[in-house]
DNA sequence: TGTTAGCACTCTCAACCATCGAGTGCTAAT
DNA sequence: ATTAGCACTCGATGGTTGAGAGTGCTAACA
């Protein structure tokens, strides 16, 4: 079968419908709302046959229909209308740079914020992956007692802090020397080039304090293996309740206990790091608590390198071409706004 | 009317029923269940007395009886029996501590953690105040291009880092002088003391780049600004799912929107800063989201100064004693191992 | 006088049933 | 090919009913 115009129109005019109401959609709804000049029976065969061809289904014999996720597919990748932000949208995204502040790390947390406050859909932004940073600086401080503090700053502006033991015969300017000598070496190398041999090398310069030195090193890889796992950031968790369909009190325990899991919402957003807007649709989504979801995610980056995710989680019948606005607009902006702070 | 032993007996065992079940409890139960030799039409008398005094009340007329926040408060200042930790207990708290990270804002994200795993309530965290601890280094460090990094060392380990703008034209050498000089001057001072009186001194002896002193100083004030608003750590925030009285889809709503909004909680923690175990009672809470919840919570410190606050939050029919003993050893733990990383 | 058995009464809850309405699929007419 | 008409299905709604839990009251009892 054909997947005619009129088909298709009418697809169209359940999955909007669909999309904003919630509910199952009847023929004589598209008729008087979306009339196109045919009957609501015509319009029923019509359905019919999209239910056949797996576009549509309906939950029980007498109601009205709804789209698939298959439908949601077509949707998102030809019929909808890309929509303009509205200006006070737009205004809206602004606030988050005009604090001009130049840590990554709350720029982010605003970026989660801005998304769902927007869109009443959950927001999920992954922290930037270390991986992918230059190593700038790395500079050893004296704490009170028996501790440093050792900062490594980045090209994104990233600082990992770890506290470590210094032995008590070490005074600040060893640790300056300390701190010069790893910043030489290490300067303008990956978070990943920081191995095992490269370390070896500073080492033989550094015998007169063996133990300190590997206490250093130690706190250096380590740090790197614990930023592997980014931070994540949340914002509108409780937006899910806004859905008629997170009534039930199982689905929505689910989703949000769903949320609570980091690592899970890292690793369905880290995979992917293509350009553009990602949509996710239900059950195209690998996570069984996801099924009934669908992700429109983005990437944001410094010059060409990407650096995180971000992204806005909503039922399946979310309104795709308002947060595909939203989100590509946001991931643009944020990666002007990052790249002009940091890279000149 | 007197609270008779006998009356206060029933009192509790209709609690104690009350907190495990979350039913009314009729005359029938207490009878068989905590059988003291009466029948249940004695057992009735004396709960229509304690309902007259205000510790029970009825849902409606044919239904059991529950406790009033009055009775919780007997109940927790005189009834309840601290209830020891269980051996299992005792070891997944130690967990905190094994890891022997000296980064205070990890121990505290693991306390938020275990108190919730262990209990099944909600954990709040409320992270170390920044005007009780004492400056102990101030180091300023070049990143790359025209930002510097303006790190503070506190007798907690708490780092405070801000990146401020540098006129091209200083070196790290100079930074390296500021930061000995605000570190020299502002050391074992707390950050309250940091005022623009003592600032204004060291100006004096900065004159040579006025401007870009300011913005250290713009940045150190604002950074206490900042962090007068201490950051709240959650855990299982969707434990509160597990209760029955939960079902109903907008008191979940309300009880998650409220844990969303970090400056309420703060501002709910913050007030209690005693020593010892604080429990506040349903509507002995001030906002009304809380009116049907409890809050049971401690403090933590460093030596004798009080850093920070942590609680349980669950709904009135909470147990009482579990939290209190977990809440209270949690408390105890910590502090002692906080109190022996940084203070020697 | 305090305690208890007995009983009538109240109220909630779950099950049941009838009804309503939205929506369909089919058929026959256009 | 389209459409009007109609019988049919199924979920939602609302009212009724009976069971069960629990009470308060009264009268008998130790």
């Amino acid at each position: 079968m054909q997947l005619g115009k009129r088909k298709l129109q009418i697809l169209q005019a359940v999955i909007d419908d669909y999309i904003c109401s919630g509910e199952p959609v009847g023929s004589r709804t598209i008729a008087k709302k979306y009339g196109m000049g045919i009957s609501p029976a015509t319009i029923r065969n019509e359905m019919s046959d999209l239910e056949e061809m797996g576009y549509l289904h309906q939950p029980h014999t007498s109601a009205g229909r709804i789209p698939s996720d298959k439908a949601y597919r077509l949707y998102v990748d030809k019929l909808m209308k890309i929509r303009m932000l509205t200006a006070a949208e737009a205004e809206y995204i602004k606030n988050i740079y005009e604090q001009r502040t130049a840590e990554i790390e709350k720029v982010i947390e605003q970026v989660a914020r801005v998304l769902s406050d927007i869109t009443n859909y959950t927001s999920v932004v992954l922290g930037p992956q270390l991986n992918k940073v230059l190593i700038k600086h790395i500079q050893l401080i004296p704490v009170e007692g028996q501790y440093a503090l050792l900062v490594v700053v980045t090209s994104a502006g990233i600082i990992k802090d770890t506290i470590i033991r210094v032995p008590a015969d070490i005074d600040s300017g060893y640790l300056n020397r300390v701190s010069n000598m790893l910043t030489e070496h290490y300067r303008d190398k990956t978070f990943a080039e920081v191995d095992l041999n490269s370390i070896q090398d500073v080492q033989k310069e550094m015998i007169r304090q063996k133990e300190f030195f590997n206490s250093v090193v130690d706190a250096l890889t380590e740090s790197i293996a614990q930023k592997e796992q980014t931070e994540v950031y949340l914002g509108g968790t409780t937006n899910i309740f806004n859905f008629p369909e997170y009534r039930d009190i199982m689905k929505a325990k689910a989703f949000l206990s769903f949320m609570e899991q980091k690592n899970l919402l890292y690793s369905l957003l880290s995979k992917f790091d293509k350009k553009g807007v990602t949509v996710v649709i239900g059950t195209e989504n690998e996570y069984e608590q996801m099924k009934e979801c669908s992700i429109v995610m983005t990437t944001y980056s410094i010059g060409d390198k990407v650096l995180g995710t971000m992204g806005l989680i909503g039922p399946t019948r979310m309104e795709y071409s308002k947060a595909v606005s939203v989100v590509r607009y946001v991931g643009e902006t944020v990666s002007k706004y990052l790249t002009s702070l940091f890279e000149e």
